[in-house]
Order: structure tokens, then C-alpha cells, then sequence
DNA sequence: CGCAGCCTTGACCATTATCAACGCTGGTGG
DNA sequence: CCACCAGCGTTGATAATGGTCAAGGCTGCG
């Protein structure tokens, strides 16, 4: 959080150039609802930040003083226990919103995966906007309504499905999500390591890895490199993830 | 849903004798930010109705026409797999709100464990006081928020904790929700079975019987019957949950 | 070219699931 | 009022999924 770059300059230019891109609310099902003066409003009070591999949004425990929408890149959120285990609760890509939802202070941290570019708005600012703006009230509403939905879909996931349904899951999800994925849907970037699929699966890194390639041993996936794939097989992946093979 | 009795006539009586119980809005913490008409109209668009042990509210893939309010007694809210694992995703209380978030349809089942009473309201109704009053949507906000937070701590449960410390965090979260414990926070009431702690937890109901005996006989708990027990030592169960022990 | 970090693979182990038997308890009907 | 039965819970023996420990390979960068 210390070193994040502001990049205020950036802002005019962006919206000169690319109004998609600019405050982040342009970008995503955000967007639709919401009437110009509002966006603008927005843009206006938006930081561009620009954020290392590994970099720090916020850290669990600390006052929650803003709200990010990312732009584009990757995030990771997670929770910690005191011995260190690391639970991963979701991955972020551009158009996700980040801190929506606390209280005073942050229950998780997140850390870009991979070089990402994020707006940060201050809580206080935004919520006034929210207040100003039903239409960006309600919109946030049905976010936050759809993160609570896949974070159950998530628990079923976790507390019932084994290793090779996850894997299956979490490759049919992840398309769905990451907007800067190179082709169709059959086309799967990876660009968190093992240990972090492992963290949000609930595995460990060697059970991540074998079920990989059992997956590509029986011609269900390819393995183009390390951080993407192929599904060959979505139908087959599918009848797995709903623990029908 | 299809034999819920709807009780027209309490409605009135209600709140006569006790605005608290009326329309499920004033009994907890939507309660404090709401004015008094927006309470009452509320009240006026609620059906009041009661639920037999096992009685279904919603059932996974229905339309999501209505949004519930539980007033009284315990429910159990699910997600099935086509074999028919089930993993418990919450247990409701009085004051907990049942759709808050759903699309076209609802993604769960939900049952009342006990006999149970509930607030019903059409969606579209509730939609449209909240368009009404900011300060109800604000509240809804704040809720469904909440409910996130929840189930990013239970993904760290299932994702990470051992079965013990799956248990004893159970226990210590039981309680600050169900308002209708008889005593003090120690005291816990365990209105749902084995089969479904163990569906909330991601164990097995051996599993949940072979961690409350070690428990007992370590005098961390005392069972005072079937489905109550204290806590004897709050501090070593604390300790176990977050893996301290 | 060499090293560090990540990934894969293998052997073994432990936690928890599964299978099975038995006990308790509350409700029902004789 | 008692006895039986069904449903739920407990306990024990065994098995399996996935974790742990260990070694080795790949890859990209300096």
C-alpha cells in the first residue's frame, strides 16, 4: 500500500482516449446502469494506481479506508491463520471490485498476482456517490449479491467436492471471470502459481499438481505451458466437476 | 411452500401487542436505521407464516418470487450436488433475511429445521420500498455485506481447518447468532442434527460425534443434553479454533 | 552457464471417510 | 403403563483420499 503508484495524470488522458478504461466503473456490468454525470463523477475522484507482481492492495487487520476496481491484471484475496495456512477466497480480475463490503478495518489481504493497474477510491467518497446515485447503489447491491453467490457455490465446493472436482470446477470458472483471456472459452490462462490454486482449492500444491496431469493423461485437457491449457474434453470436464464420473 | 399457512390475522394483533415481532424488519439490526413508515409499510405488504420441522421455504431452482424474513425458530439453507451431497451453507435465525440475493431463481433450498415462524414478502414489493427508502436499502446493503464476510470465513474453514478446529469454531459462532439461546454465551443450543452440523462443516456425522466426545471428555464442553451444551472453557475452545492447540 | 524458484513425481503416512454394530430416546399403540 | 420400534447418536475397525516428506527436473534470468 505505501508505494503504490498514483498516476493522476493518467486520468484526463484516459478519458480522452479510452473512456472504457478510465474510473473502472466504465468497465464492467457496473457500467450499463449508470447515467454519464455519474461516471464522471467517479473518474473524478479515482486514483490510477499501477501495481507490481506481488504488490500490496491492503492487508488484512488494517483500517479500511478505500475501495478499489481493478483494470486490468490479476489479484489475489485471502485469509490467513495465525500458523500461517492461507485460504484463498477469490481471485480478482479487471472490472472486480475489492473492499466493497468491509467494515472498519479489512478481514483479508490481496496482492496483485501479476503486473495489474487498479482505481482506488476513498470509502467516504464512494459511499456519498452511492448515496447520491441509486442506480450505483443498486448495481453494487447486485454485485455484492453475486460475489455471496459464488462464495457458496464455493463452500459446496470445498466442504463436499474431491480434488479432481475442484480442479474440474476451478478450470471451468476461471474463462468466466478473467476478461483478458487470449481466446475462447476453451482457452484457460493461469496466471497464479500452483501454491496459489492449491490455497483457493483447498489441496496442497503436489495434489494440485497431479490431478493436472492425470487430466492431460487422460486427454480431458493440453497443456500449451505452464500457465495455460487447453479444455479438449468440456464436456467431460463438466460431468466431473458435478461428481457424475 | 406450497402448504405454508399464512397468518393474515396476526399481522394486525401483532402489532398491537408487540411491534417488535411484526414484520421481521424491526427485530433486529435493519431495525435501528429504519422511520417509522417505512416500517409500517412493511409490515402492511408482509405475510406472516408458520413452519413446521422440515418444512420447506424455497427449493433450488424455483423462480425466486419471494423474499423471507425469519421471526422465530431455526432454518437450514443448502446446495445439493446430483448424487446428493449437501453442504449446508447457513443456518438462519430470527432477525436473518432468507433471497436477499438471488437472480431469476434461487440457487439453494432452504427448510426450517424446528417450528419456525417467517415474514413473507413478494420481491418485487420489497424492490420497490427499497427503491422507496435509501436508508432500507443501506441496511440490505450492510446485510448482505455481512453475510459475505461470513462465508469468506467459513471458505477458510472448509478450506483449511481441521475437523476439531472446524468444531470448536462452530460452537463459538453458534450462539452470537441465535438469539433464541436460553442463557448466556456459554450456553450453547444446538437445534439441528449431526447430519447437518456435519453438512455445515464438511465432515461426517462420525466425525462430528468423535470430536464433540474428545471435546467433552477433554472438559472443554459439557453435554447437557443431546442438543445443548457449555462451554466450559471458552479460552482453550478459542485456542483449538484457530489452531492454537 | 548456473542458480533460484516453481513444478512434477514417488514413497509413505495420517486424517477422516466408510462400514458396521450397538445404544439411547421419544413416540405410538397394545 | 409398558413395550416396541424408528430415528438419531455413539463407538469401533478398516480403508482411502489427500497430505507430508523427499528427490529430481524444468525454465527463465542474471
Amino acid at each position: 500500500m505505501l508505494d503504490m503508484k498514483v498516476l493522476p495524470d493518467a486520468c484526463a488522458e484516459r478519458r480522452r482516449t479510452n473512456a472504457c478504461d478510465s474510473c473502472g466503473a466504465r468497465q464492467h456490468s457496473v457500467c450499463g446502469a449508470l447515467e454519464t454525470p455519474v461516471l464522471d463523477r467517479l473518474d473524478a475522484m479515482a486514483d490510477r494506481i499501477r501495481l507490481e507482481p506481488g504488490q500490496v492492495l491492503v492487508r488484512q487487520g488494517e483500517a479500511a479506508d478505500h475501495l478499489f476496481n481493478i483494470t486490468s491484471g490479476s489479484v489475489r484475496v485471502y485469509r490467513l491463520m495465525p500458523d500461517g495456512r492461507r485460504q484463498i477466497t477469490g481471485f480478482l480480475f479487471a472490472g472486480d471490485f475489492l473492499g466493497l463490503t468491509t467494515g472498519g478495518t479489512y478481514d483479508f489481504s490481496a496482492e496483485a498476482i501479476e503486473a495489474s493497474s487498479a482505481c482506488r477510491f476513498r470509502r467516504t467518497d464512494y459511499r456519498a456517490e452511492m448515496r447520491r446515485s441509486p442506480s450505483l447503489e443498486a448495481a453494487l447491491f447486485d454485485r455484492v449479491s453475486h460475489e455471496l453467490e459464488a462464495a457458496q457455490a464455493q463452500m459446496l465446493l470445498l466442504g463436499r467436492k474431491t480434488a479432481q472436482e475442484r480442479m474440474a470446477s476451478f478450470l471451468l470458472d476461471l474463462p468466466a471471470h478473467d476478461p483478458c483471456r487470449p481466446g475462447p472459452a476453451d482457452h484457460v490462462r493461469l496466471p497464479m502459481t500452483r501454491a496459489e490454486i492449491a490455497d483457493y482449492l483447498g489441496l496442497t500444491i503436489e495434489t494440485v499438481s497431479r490431478v493436472l496431469t492425470r487430466f492431460k493423461t487422460s486427454g480431458v485437457i493440453r497443456l500449451l505451458s505452464l500457465n495455460e491449457l487447453r479444455i479438449e474434453q468440456p464436456g467431460r470436464l463438466r460431468a466431473i466437476a458435478e461428481g457424475e464420473a
